[in-house]
DNA sequence: TTCGTTTCCTACTATTGTAGTAGGATTGTT
DNA sequence: AACAATCCTACTACAATAGTAGGAAACGAA
């Protein structure tokens, strides 16, 4: 029950792009030294994000990345959902595909759904414009404590 | 994100403890077939469950498994938790062993802990009685479409 | 046009976790 | 003594995780 590296990294890599969003483009690097994490698997990662076009690229020197919408439209959902699949706990919850021959008498099913449910619940409600205010709120206060 | 096999079974073993109990114990065997899960498999998990005394067990012929407890008094997530490991969603939240140096900056880690308290809420909230009366319930629905 | 910077693409690897299988020792009943 | 059950340990096959690695392609600036 743990989000994978790839998931987790993935919303660091959104929230980093709308925080230093300032009209220019965002190289791998930036981020990588930035937020602690390697660059070449990052690269991968953000590729991920790329090909779904929740960012766009710009290659050749002086390339890098840029959010394609404003950051209250990113959800922590859709970007876990993206990178990690299915948030279901249980597979007979993903898209019915191998839905198991107990489904219509399995007691444990219905627990499975509310846990599916109060995940979304959380994660759809949070996106990256919340993250944002709350990194500048917290460096207010910061201020206001010097 | 997803529930292994060990946890869910071991949900529908104490499941069918709770549903089959009749003052005489169970076998492995027969929770196996009823479940149809592998008899080898079901003994380790089983053996987690009567190690932390969740259920007792009775050697040789005629022995078997029952419940130590009354079924209200097992919540899904005691289950979970024992066979699954800790069910955060991120290792930060799990015993502060390995913090992450991040911790006190890091703005995903505030969904990471609603998140966490959501499926607690969950699973902490449904006790296997909970799943006895709900199969009863729809066998009795059963009686009357006959 | 050439150099350096950056993204892009693919392959590889080491480690861990998952989901069992297998075999026999031990314990108790008949 | 035979049998039926739990108990215990080891093993295995497969997939996922968390990266590393190397170079190709694109672009900007000199």
């Amino acid at each position: 029950m743990k989000i994978s590296t790839k998931g987790r990294y993935a919303v660091r890599v959104m929230f980093d792009l709308a925080l230093h969003n300032s009209g220019e483009c965002i190289k791998v690097k930036e981020i990588a030294s930035r937020q602690g994490i390697s660059e070449k698997y990052l690269e991968q990662i953000i590729a991920v994000l790329n090909k779904a076009g929740y960012v766009r690229s710009i290659r050749g020197a002086q390339g890098g990345y840029r959010l394609t919408r404003d950051p209250e439209d990113y959800t922590v959902g859709m970007i876990l959902r993206l990178t990690e699949g299915s948030l279901a706990p249980v597979a007979c919850l993903d898209g019915n595909a191998d839905e198991c021959d107990r489904s219509d008498t399995c007691e444990t099913l219905e627990v499975w759904k509310n846990l599916y449910d109060a995940i979304n619940q959380v994660v759809d409600n949070v996106t990256i414009a919340d993250l944002v205010t709350s990194r500048k709120k917290r460096l207010e206060n910061l201020d206001y404590s010097i």
